[in-house]
DNA sequence: GCGACAG
DNA sequence: ATCTTGTCGC
């Protein structure tokens, strides 16, 4: 498919197979699984981010050390992107890559954060559900911003007449949105990502790695 | 009906 | 996400 030079209204339902995404979506997020799955302490933790140069999406994955915050291992990939960003269809940009930077690693990890929204979505399966369901790990999605559902004065998210998710904000006014990806309770992921955001920042410290990996990874020339 | 809408 | 310098503020 070549779609990416396809202009589309800012967020265009009429995105050939748009429903048909949005179903396999709803059917998948039967497969969420919402208690914690650890087989151990966790001890290393995976974050992954993608950073993008006009089609092209460069990706980074790093395990750290939970406890020291030191890189264990970090992977880059660069992979040409061939859908335009859709609200609810971010999958279609960030699944491939993200993925193939995955299965890159060698070294094990207890813990998967993805940037962007799990059980939060609109289908009840974002992209921290699609990748957590395909890696089989325990997976949470953190984003940056609020897609759908109705912030609670405890701090909760409700969607549908459910609590998917949870606003976690350890500096004043930059608050980052948890829900469950697969394979842990929110509960958990939210205590989580509280101990892993490091003192003076805003996202948890395995995302942040990436994220700076993949724009350095995006600038090098060639 | 209209607007909003992860990165 | 990305295009982008200096500048205001803690």
């Amino acid at each position: 498919m070549n779609r990416a030079h396809t202009v589309f209204a800012s967020n265009n339902k009429n995105f050939p197979y748009y429903h048909k995404i949005k179903r396999l979506q709803e059917e998948l997020s039967n497969k969420v699984v919402t208690k914690d799955c650890f087989t151990r302490p966790i001890r290393h933790v995976c974050g992954v981010d993608v950073s993008y140069r006009n089609d092209v999406g460069y990706c980074s994955a790093v395990i750290l050390r939970k406890d020291t915050n030191e890189v264990l291992e970090s992977v880059n990939v660069k992979c040409k992107i061939n859908y335009p960003y859709i609200s609810g269809l971010f999958l279609l940009r960030e699944y491939e890559p993200i993925l193939t930077a995955l299965n890159m690693l060698s070294e094990e990890y207890d813990l998967l954060l993805i940037d962007g929204h799990g059980q939060l979505h609109p289908t009840k399966c974002g992209l921290a559900c699609n990748i957590g369901i395909t890696m089989s790990k325990p997976t949470i999605g953190v984003a940056k911003s609020l897609l759908c559902g109705t912030i609670k004065n405890d701090r909760s998210i409700e969607l549908a007449g459910q609590i998917l998710g949870r606003v976690v904000e350890k500096i004043l006014g930059k608050p980052v949105y948890v829900s469950v990806g697969n394979k842990i309770s929110l509960m958990t992921a939210e205590k989580l990502v509280q101990e892993l955001i490091a003192n003076g920042q805003h996202i948890p410290q395995p995302l942040l790695i990436a994220h700076i990996n993949s724009r350095k990874f995006a600038n090098e020339k060639f």
